[in-house]
DNA sequence: AAACGCAGCAACCGCCCGTAC
DNA sequence: GGTACGGGCGGTTGCTGCGTT
């Protein structure tokens, strides 16, 4: 049996609205609200409109303190790195940004940012060709962990420019035998493109990372990050260490000792402050936390299928009991599937090979420097400096537990 | 000046999910 | 437990304005 139309499509009005439909939606809502009930909400103010037509006006243009255009470098971090961590979720996302809505953030990113970003990455990227840096990490793409060639394919990159707007990427060390079609990149489609930012931001040498300056693998923390992170105690979600993390703690926790903590990147924290008034400086709440940020479980890592889960949730206004929350946050791994469903290009087949998560190149180009930022500092000052501007990490897999290579063991209800 | 192409954006479409009955 | 319904969301469409030829 067919869905019965929300309404009767030949009698309503569609198209551009006019003021006077804005002034009379507009004013019943801010009078009277919406009742709760959308779809009877025109027929109420005499409106020859859909509900989801007035619903989707009120949201997107009348409600108050909506911004609209005119993103800034720090709403373009935020957009990109979210974006990366939960894919195209833009009410997620725009729940982050207040005065954004989905639909404008959603617009921005598919008119603007996509193509601002990879144009740059690509620009780079040539330009490091030329100057003989880029580097071909044989022993990933050959002998790692992502070196299954079969799996490679998707990424290589097209070197004519056919397209202005698709980035080269680094060519591997083993050419790939393939038919010229497979040759050509295919990122017309989210999943594709969410790869590919994941390449370009992401150092993500799985238990590994890779220095670039002495070609050396570094295991464990890597050394460019310095310890500055709050981590946030399991059981009760207080940050035992407001400012930052010890250099113990962050070796303890990329070590995997230290798997219980929540952890965020200062950066995160105050890059979402700055545009987040319910947030307070430095230490965040359970409740704030939720609403704003990444939480990584690393319960039962060794067990099978539940490793990493990494989350994010939506405040949508809620207040979420501190128990409850920590149920949906830690424990709770029922509905797994649900939450964590954006993030199936976890497990993408250049991503997820032998239940861990790898790059396709050992090396690429990091948030920073894609997004014109000043690649890792060498100084803490430096550092901060860069972190501040950015919302990601220079190597933001790690922040999100990627460091550990128990870590992406995939997650409950994904099948590996 | 007209035609054309493109980018940006508002709005719509259709699917999914939660909930009430 | 099944069904109908409304809300929410992501993807897509089509209009508009601007720049280029």
């Amino acid at each position: 049996m067919g869905r019965a139309p929300c309404c009767d499509k030949a009698n309503v009005k569609r198209g551009p609205w006019s003021p006077e439909e804005d002034a009379k939606l507009k004013s019943y809502i801010e009078q009277h609200g919406t009742g709760g009930n959308w779809i009877a909400l025109p027929q109420k103010i005499g409106l020859k409109r859909c509900g989801k037509s007035c619903r989707l006006r009120w949201l997107n243009y009348l409600r108050p303190n909506i911004r609209h255009g005119g993103f800034s470098e720090e709403e373009d971090n935020i957009i990109c790195s979210l974006y990366i961590s939960i894919g195209s979720r833009w009410s997620i996302i725009a729940a982050q940004m207040p005065g954004r809505t989905d639909n404008d953030i959603k617009n921005y990113w598919n008119t603007r940012l996509k193509k601002k970003l990879l144009g740059r990455q690509r620009k780079e990227h040539q330009l490091a060709r030329k100057s003989g840096l880029v580097k071909q990490d044989t022993i990933k793409r050959s002998g790692g962990v992502g070196g299954n060639s079969t799996n490679s394919h998707s990424a290589v990159p097209a070197t004519d420019d056919q397209n202005p707007y698709w980035p080269e990427l680094p060519v591997p060390a083993v050419p790939t035998v393939l038919p010229q079609q497979q040759q050509q990149p295919c990122f017309n489609d989210h999943a594709s493109l969410r790869k590919l930012l994941i390449k370009l931001g992401g150092r993500f040498g799985s238990d590994v990372n890779h220095n670039h300056e002495t070609n050396q693998v570094i295991q464990g923390r890597p050394a460019n990050i310095q310890p500055t992170y709050q981590v946030l105690d399991d059981d009760n979600y207080s940050p035992y260490a407001a400012a930052a993390a010890t250099t113990q703690q962050m070796d303890e926790h990329y070590s995997g000792k230290n798997m219980q903590s929540l952890f965020i990147p200062r950066c995160g924290i105050h890059a979402l402050n700055d545009s987040s008034p319910s947030l307070s400086n430095d230490v965040i709440s359970p409740h704030q936390f939720a609403q704003t940020h990444y939480i990584v479980n690393t319960d039962n890592i060794d067990g099978p299928g539940n490793g990493i889960m990494n989350n994010m949730f939506q405040g949508q206004g809620g207040n979420y009991e501190t128990d409850q929350l920590k149920e949906m946050v830690v424990y709770n791994n029922n509905d797994n599937q649900h939450r964590f469903d954006g993030l199936e290009f976890f497990c993408g087949e250049e991503m997820m090979v032998n239940n861990r998560i790898t790059s396709s190149y050992g090396e690429s180009i990091g948030w920073g420097e894609m997004l014109g930022c000043p690649p890792v500092a060498s100084s803490s000052d430096d550092y901060h400096d860069s972190m501040d501007r950015l919302i990601m990490p220079a190597t933001p897999g790690q922040e999100r537990g990627f460091a550990n290579d128990q870590l992406m063991s995939g997650y409950p209800g994904e099948a590996l």
